[in-house]
RNA sequence: GGGCGAAUAGCUCAGGGGGAGAGCACCUGCCUUACAAGCAGGGGGUCGCAGGUUCAAAACCUGCUUCGCCCA
């Protein structure tokens, strides 16, 4: 039956197909919010609806589901909360892009006309990573999914909106923000990317006042800024300018009178010492404008052209503005130098255009007060980060923390619950007001501008548990688990999601933020779509599988790293999928043999060990427990890669590699006596155990593969993987002895296969070999004579104490104890073998030469660990046996 | 300028005080009835450099070099 089910090759297309629609009619995914068992929560990074999604979104959701589906499996009231977010300038802007493509202006177009081509964008792109996610097999619950801009989390952002305006932790005023002239809006400090860029400084000389040839020379990147100059500002202490300080310039081009005044800010050691004073126009400059009262100058507008307080350069762009600048002093020889600098310039994080510092009025959250809990939590460690180093990042940020501008003036987003009275009232409420609080008059109008997309995410932890109802979602899903998200978005996301948490659920919104990199490209680049060398994650689920994309991804990480992504490992993972899928083949193939009839194969119990469980079996089940505890303990660590490899590690070297050839023996044996139908049905039944638990154990990574092998295995209880239990070490379980016996055995396999090939002997001419062994190893290497006989192509194998080398044979030295000889019938190559054993015999010598210094060194054998002397001391006896052995053959061979 | 990370086999990367590991690539032999996307065997490394701690360092400490990132 099974036979003919499993093609010889893995095609993950037919397997994946169905499975995902399996799962969701199973309801497996849905949480079910039952208060008497255990949560585990996880709320979705909620990627932008606009576009697709991009590997580094496969390697996100990849390690969500991992962790969620073996909660699962461990009985959790697993919930993985699924949403969008409405990225605001970002989703605007190409929303824009598209329309002009069609030769829509969309200011044109108006507001509410605008905002309905963006929610019909939504819907589409919405749709499409949905589908997307599907296609990786997340097991999020999507009864819950919710949208950044539903009316839920609207309802949620006006609450938090409201109240912390009256607490007076959200306040408007006219202060410098950052101005994207392209996107036309402010945008918060880090929404600002610095790039080191080549540029020039230019040193101009500002005439003093009262007429004379003297003057001072200011520096400045920005000759054009000039135009709104306060003053010119040098520090208090600096003697070459003591004297000046109270005076007068005559500014350039404009020939407005401005004062020198002395601020600590100044720097002494830059440039001439003396800088240009631009409030309007600069953060620092702004800054001296407030502590000497000096006038802030607006002459950049929104549209980044010059405005009329720039007199002659009125609506000059603003860098044609600096070029007419340069050229105007040069005319007028008020340019002492211009040199070549370089320095870091300010980019719109969503349009790369050069973003100006301006004055304007708009949103503010007062900062301070909310970020001193979100420093104290994580300082006590009610959160913690994975790794723990961007904890400091986290601390840093906060320690220095400004106020946060929230408001945008664009229309995609949530809009401003504040609305303004003709009479100049200001009302902030839940709802839209009838009246003005303060006159009474109807005469009102909403705030146009929206809020910064971060704001409604800030919130998403507990906005999309039902907040701000006191819903049972909420009560039993807060705090989440676990965050999983990318060290780029600290600041934008996970800090801001622990001051709201805390500032209005008064607790943590997550315990762990597990911190993933990027995934770049395979020569180390970020994939970006101006490279375009970005791999697209769906092309590799078309080709690969889900499974194989999952694998990859997982194994090809290490928290907090960046990872490149590479063709060759994703065939890797091809190649272990495939092998999944082939010894599960065996195993399925094997267990409708004749003698079923009378003894199908029964279920293992771990627990209740059956007699009869021989070496080998003893040996995998004690392999298989390791694992399983190893693979915890990494998991409880959040080392998903190292399980993962440990997994695959398993399940190919040991159970495929030995285990399954092994049971081959049972399985095929010509002999229906009672101790041979008893071994079949035996092995059977382990490879079932055994297949089922790796299954398990694999299930989290690869779940589409694992959970339809899984529903081909006899004697299942669950309904589905996806909801069976995590496998459980067995406490009976514990074979150290024949761990040790078996290591001895395939020791000695690989040395008599290491012989043929020597001579190049091919599989199916089987020789005899002959084993000198005395002591403890004797009895099981004669015990696995069939095994040692299969796997090495071994004839008659011998084991006996008093073995003699014939003269004819090659041989090799496993320890003191045991030497394996392959009788050659033919002449053998002397030489060859005189070059092996004398490379052998070498190699050996600069062994003992190290384990000899050692215990040569008094400091080591006082003060190392008695143990590891010992096992020192041992280690050198049986290099001294194996020297004399080799020594020997040589000697024999000569 | 401050901080963080990386540097280990030809390539991509794990590891982390007590004999250097994996995958891919390479060489040799095998279409062995689960798998050639495989099996078996093999070659290949002063673990970036220099100091220090230690009986013992690739690992811990200090400094340096190169690359990358974050912040100012």
């Amino acid at each position: 039956m099974a036979s003919n089910i499993l093609p010889p090759v893995y095609d993950p297309d037919t397997v994946e197909m169905d499975r995902y629609r399996f799962w969701l009619e199973g309801n497996y995914f849905h949480a079910s919010g039952d208060p008497n068992k255990t949560p585990f929560t996880i709320v979705i990074p909620p990627p932008n609806v606009t576009g697709s999604l991009h590997m580094g979104h496969a390697l996100n959701n990849t390690v969500q589901d991992v962790l969620i589906r073996r909660r699962r499996m461990q009985g959790f009231d697993t919930l993985w909360l699924p949403g969008c977010d409405h990225a605001g300038i970002a989703t605007q802007n190409v929303v824009e892009k598209h329309l002009a493509e069609e030769g829509v202006n969309s200011r044109e177009l108006g507001r509410e006309a605008f905002l309905k081509r963006v929610w019909e964008w939504k819907d589409t792109y919405h749709e499409r990573i949905t589908r997307q996610l599907h296609r990786l097999g997340v097991s999020c619950d999507w009864s819950r999914e919710r949208f950044t801009m539903d009316e839920g989390c609207s309802r949620a952002v006006r609450k938090v909106f409201v109240d912390l305006y009256r607490q007076g932790l959200i306040y408007r005023g006219d202060y410098m923000i950052n101005w994207c002239s392209r996107c036309s809006t402010a945008l918060s400090d880090i929404e600002v990317e610095h790039e080191e860029e080549a540029s020039t400084m230019t040193h101009i000389r500002y005439p003093l006042a009262g007429g004379g040839q003297n003057y001072i020379i200011v520096a400045t990147t920005r000759p054009e800024s000039m135009l709104g100059d306060s003053a010119v500002a040098v520090h208090p202490e600096d003697d070459r300018y003591l004297d000046l300080v109270g005076k007068k310039v005559i500014l350039p081009l404009l020939k407005r009178e401005i004062p020198i005044i002395a601020d600590e800010y100044v720097n002494p050691e830059f440039g001439s010492g003396a800088v240009k004073v631009t409030p309007g126009h600069d953060p620092n400059d702004f800054a001296i404008g407030q502590r000497h009262n000096l006038e802030v100058i607006k002459i950049i507008g929104e549209d980044a052209k010059m405005t009329e307080k720039a007199g002659p350069y009125k609506g000059l762009d603003r860098f044609d503005c600096r070029r007419q600048v340069i050229e105007d002093l040069k005319t007028l020889d008020l340019i002492e130098k211009i040199e070549d600098y370089e320095h870091s310039i300010g980019h719109c994080q969503r349009c790369d255009t050069v973003v100006e510092p301006l004055i304007s009025r708009q949103w503010f959250v007062k900062m301070k007060p909310l970020a001193e809990p979100a420093l104290e939590t994580v300082k006590n460690g009610q959160t913690g980060f994975v790794p723990p180093r961007f904890t400091r990042i986290y601390n840093d940020w906060l320690e220095n923390i400004r106020d946060w501008c929230i408001s945008r003036q664009i229309w995609w987003g949530h809009r401003i619950p504040a609305w303004y009275c003709s009479c100049g009232e200001v009302i902030v409420d839940y709802t839209e007001p009838e009246s003005c609080s303060s006159c009474g008059g109807s005469d009102l109008s909403q705030d146009p501008d929206v809020l910064d997309t971060w704001f409604s995410s800030a919130l998403w932890p507990f906005s999309t548990l039902g907040w701000p109802d006191k819903t049972a979602d909420l009560d039993h899903f807060y705090p989440t688990s676990v965050l999983v998200t990318g060290y780029d978005i600290i600041f934008f996301w996970v800090a801001r999601m622990m001051f709201m948490g805390l500032a209005f659920m008064n607790q943590v919104p997550f315990h762990s933020v597990y911190i993933t990199g990027l995934v770049r490209d395979a020569l180390g680049r970020k994939m970006s779509k101006s490279l375009g060398n970005g791999v697209d994650p769906l092309d590799v689920i078309e080709n690969y599988g889900s499974d194989t994309l999952r694998f990859t991804l997982v194994t090809g990480q290490a928290p907090g790293n960046d990872q490149r992504f590479r063709q060759e490992s994703v065939e890797a993972g091809r190649n272990f999928a495939n092998k999944i899928w082939n010894v599960s083949r065996f195993v399925l193939m094997n267990l409708d043999q004749e003698d079923d009839q009378e003894q199908p194969p029964g279920e293992f119990d771990p627990d209740q060990l059956p007699d009869g469980l021989n070496r080998t079996d003893r040996w995998i089940l004690h392999r298989f427990n390791e694992t399983l505890k190893k693979t915890d303990q990494l998991f409880e660590d959040y080392e998903l890669g190292e399980a993962a490899r440990l997994v695959y590690e398993y399940l190919w070297n040991d159970f495929c590699d030995w285990y399954v050839e092994m049971s081959k023996y049972y399985l095929y044996r010509d002999d229906q006596g009672t101790q041979a139908i008893e071994d079949r049905k035996r092995t059977r039944e382990l490879l079932i155990y055994l297949l089922d638990g790796v299954m398990r154990l694999l299930h989290p990574f690869m779940p589409f593969i694992s959970e339809e092998i899984w529903q081909q295995l006899p004697n299942r209880k669950e309904e589905a993987l996806v909801v069976a239990a995590w496998p459980q070490p067995g406490e009976k379980i514990y074979f150290p002895e024949d761990v040790e016996q078996m290591d001895m055995v395939q020791e000695v396999v690989r040395a008599i296969r290491n012989l043929r090939s020597q001579v190049k002997l091919p599989p199916d001419q089987k020789s005899p070999v002959m084993v000198k062994a005395g002591g403890r190893f004797a009895v099981c290497l004669e015990e696995e004579t069939h095994h040692i006989q299969r796997l090495a192509s071994v004839s008659n194998f011998s084991v006996d104490p008093e073995a003699v080398k014939p003269k004819q044979a090659l041989s090799a030295i496993i320890s003191e104890e045991i030497e394996v000889y392959l009788p050659l019938e033919g002449v053998i190559d002397l030489e060859a073998e005189r070059a092996r054993l004398y490379k052998e015999l070498s190699q050996l010598e600069a062994e003992i030469k190290r384990t000899q210094s050692k215990l040569n060194s008094s400091g080591f054998i006082e003060k190392a660990p008695a143990e590891v002397v010992a096992k020192e001391k041992t280690r050198r006896e049986e290099q001294e046996a194996k020297f004399q052995k080799l020594k020997q053959r040589l000697q024999e061979l000569t």
